[in-house]
DNA sequence: ATGTGCATGTAACTCGTTACATGATTGA
DNA sequence: TCAATCATGTAACGAGTTACATGCACAT
């Protein structure tokens, strides 16, 4: 199963939307980070539909307009959407990850703990491993120039670094904000 | 044209290689950022061949195993790989754009810092946004808790904050090593 | 007249993934 | 003996993108 039929599901889990409601609220940034086009869109709510995954509330016939079907979450799509939340997303995965993160608040704050306990961890890792990698190459050279392919791959990997020491800020605060059980 | 071609490029910019090489250079995480199958691979070098963007420098059988075929990049594959690095990636597609970083050292470090004033412009715009859209979901609740959707909505855009101030700090970073012209 | 918004949906395509195929060598 | 490594490549599938189709209302 790919992640849209949970993007949709993480929508329909706050309030009940029609298929072009989901997709204004995704290609609208800041609202949304992941991006749908209607050929995924609508075949995907059929298929959750037939599935049990969620059902037809309303159908508003406005005149001229092709009827806008407004769909409601089942119990079913939300312990499928809870389930998925909690289980790991291989690093790298980044979307995936923000995408469970926005569908944490039906997942008990203990089990979310650990989840972060974990992540934690690895990002660690991994900052360590990209931390001496670039200490390796800056010992390659003892002065390395911008025309020199070893200053792009040191740039690039202070990008990762940052981007892990990002993260691993993320996961303090939000391990705080569970603690104190408020944002 | 997709980002393999150019991550294949990027590669042989720096040194000839095999196919197999190459695979070995982008599964093996650290090294670099961008996985490749073979199904991609294969296809793809001899594409960039029958172009005139690589040409095959060698064909060293050893007994047993198939020849392995060693690549070398051309001007042309040079030429054609300095004038994607130049052309602004839209934003989100963050995999591209470190894989243009990678290619960086080939461009004039002008050209780049014009590039990093721009992007850096974009990211705080976007901080900007992202941080008055926590304040808006913020001043909704007096108090909001784990267990209320406004809890993960916050968070997940508070990851935002911190990555776009990753990238700012990136950015910034990087121009001070072009002005310097040393990492 | 022309374009944009609402609201559904389909067709055709490209991109990417998983799995398979060959075949000798080396290490457990 | 069984799996892994080296080194090339293909087949079949699934995911995702771009473009199109309908059709009325409303603003420029």
């Amino acid at each position: 199963m790919s992640s849209i039929q949970y993007a949709l599901l993480s929508l329909l889990a706050r309030e009940q939307l029609s298929g072009y409601d989901m997709k204004q609220q995704m290609n609208g940034r800041i609202n949304f980070f992941y991006k749908i086009n209607n050929n995924q869109l609508y075949p995907t709510l059929s298929k959750l539909e037939s599935e049990g995954y969620i059902q037809l509330q309303s159908h508003e016939r406005e005149s001229y307009r092709p009827a806008k079907k407004i769909y409601k979450i089942t119990e079913k799509g939300i312990e499928s959407l809870k389930a998925w939340v909690v289980e790991p997303s291989e690093p790298g995965a980044w979307d995936e990850f923000l995408l469970k993160q926005y569908s944490s608040w039906l997942v008990e704050p203990e089990v979310m703990l650990a989840q972060l306990a974990e992540r934690r961890k690895e990002h660690e890792a991994r900052l360590g491993q990209y931390t001496a990698k670039v200490a390796l190459l800056r010992g390659q050279e003892e002065r390395i120039t911008a025309d020199h392919p070893l200053f792009s791959s040191i740039a690039v990997i202070e990008m990762g670094i940052l981007f892990e020491r990002g993260y691993i800020e993320w996961c303090d605060k939000m391990i705080g904000w569970l603690r104190e059980n408020r944002i």
